[in-house]
DNA sequence: CAAGGGCATTGATCCAGATCAAGGCGGCGC
DNA sequence: GCGCCGCCTTGATCTGGATCAATGCCCTTG
């Protein structure tokens, strides 16, 4: 996908309506197309924040916590805006999990045009509290709940988001190891594997080879989750 | 304090200069004061999102994700402003653990004005990312950290906000409980009590009674954080 | 097609923190 | 000032998940 291609659809997909010709034409100037291959990691000047919009493929953003290991923040797909912030008391990047085709957006030429950019500020702000949902989620599934209750709440999560259009028969490629899974849920690989296994006995999923998995019972699957049945 | 100063306030500590005086007072007719008692919550439509500015006191942003516990996302002190989000798959609220003059402003009052606000979306924009950089930093800790790690960390972060122009001898008044220290550390009121015992065993800090604290070793305390010395 | 390496699974053991269970202390109301 | 209630501390035990340790299974590479 070429940079014309990706702004195109950057701008299908998450550029607000009501935007004059000028203000993208200025964002477009802003903007660079970077190509990540699988495992590559996304440099960028960290004293700054991107948006980044991923058109293909599928990526990671995590922490550096420990020269041990990292904290996953938070997975992304096709279509995703993604929210990289600038360094501060750890730093963040942004790697393909799958060859990955990205727009790069600097976040102050959202905040820093002109008088006509108001809808790009509307789209950061709105990116940013997307992000912030998707992060807080995170704290409490972090915070409060068991191994169990992890894994089947991230494969829920990451069923809802791959399973609608994929390949048609219900089955879904998992671009991450189960050592990224682990290190998104605070647990350990062994831990994951376990847990794999034990929703497997229990007939709420199939898995077959390291990527491939299948819902079998979602509603049990969200049962073990430990999520309320929405409403409250 | 009234409405006002509350807003008079707000104004000095968080609104952009530049703002027309017309969006300013538009604004100035969306929000409006509340004043909350210790413990007492804060009832908001649960279908918008706000910004809270908190003139005075000390409160917390709750998830409710079980009956059993909650988890605490963050606290707040004078002077911050807190980003309280719709209800989405678990409900947040926000209650004051010490009274607290609040000054409630729709988030949507934000974006949704006209063509002159772009400073008024630039705040929304600030202030959701300050609220996501604390987010992704308490899944961090959630993650990856022990015990003696995340409560170390919790007293370096209070201490980091409370010393300054407290008085002066070098103490604070934690106004939370050590339950609602457990309930955003993700531990448990024992083992919070125990790590503070144990950090009072080590000199690095000093209590009395329940709520008086006071840190002797700043920099031994962030190392039992496991704060690497910032740089990288 | 065979061999090798890396990821995943499974099992055994250990330990940090949860849970269960008493006291102690501070703050508040009377 | 005294007593009560609720929070906090401390101790004992239990357990979920980490850690240590093999083995197995893809997938790649030659």
């Amino acid at each position: 996908m070429n940079f014309p291609d990706l702004f195109d659809a950057f701008d299908a997909a998450a550029l607000p309506p009501g935007l004059t010709d000028a203000a993208v034409l200025r964002l477009r100037h802003k903007a660079f197309a970077k190509e990540l291959a699988a495992g590559e990691q996304l440099d960028l000047d960290t004293t700054r924040s991107f948006f980044v919009f991923l058109g293909a493929g599928a990526c990671k953003l995590a922490a550096f916590v420990s020269s041990a290991r990292e904290q996953i923040v938070s997975f992304h797909f096709a279509g995703d805006v993604v929210h990289v912030p600038a360094q501060a008391r750890y730093g963040f990047a942004l790697s393909a999990l799958a060859d990955a085709q990205l727009l790069v957006i600097p976040a102050e030429s959202l905040s820093r045009s002109g008088p006509d950019s108001c809808g790009m500020l509307r789209l950061a702000s709105r990116e940013t509290e997307n992000a912030l949902a998707r992060s807080r989620e995170t704290s409490i599934i972090l915070g409060r709940r068991s191994a169990q209750e992890r894994v089947a709440s991230f494969i829920v999560a990451i069923w809802d988001r791959l399973s609608t259009g994929s390949h048609g028969a219900g089955w879904i490629d998992l671009p991450m190891s189960r050592g990224e899974i682990a290190d998104s849920l605070g647990l350990t690989i062994e831990t994951v594997s376990r847990q794999f296994s034990e929703l497997r006995d229990l007939d709420l999923i199939e898995t077959e080879g390291r990527s491939a998995l299948r819902v079998i019972d979602l509603a049990g699957l969200s049962r073990c989750a430990g999520q309320l049945p929405v409403a409250a």
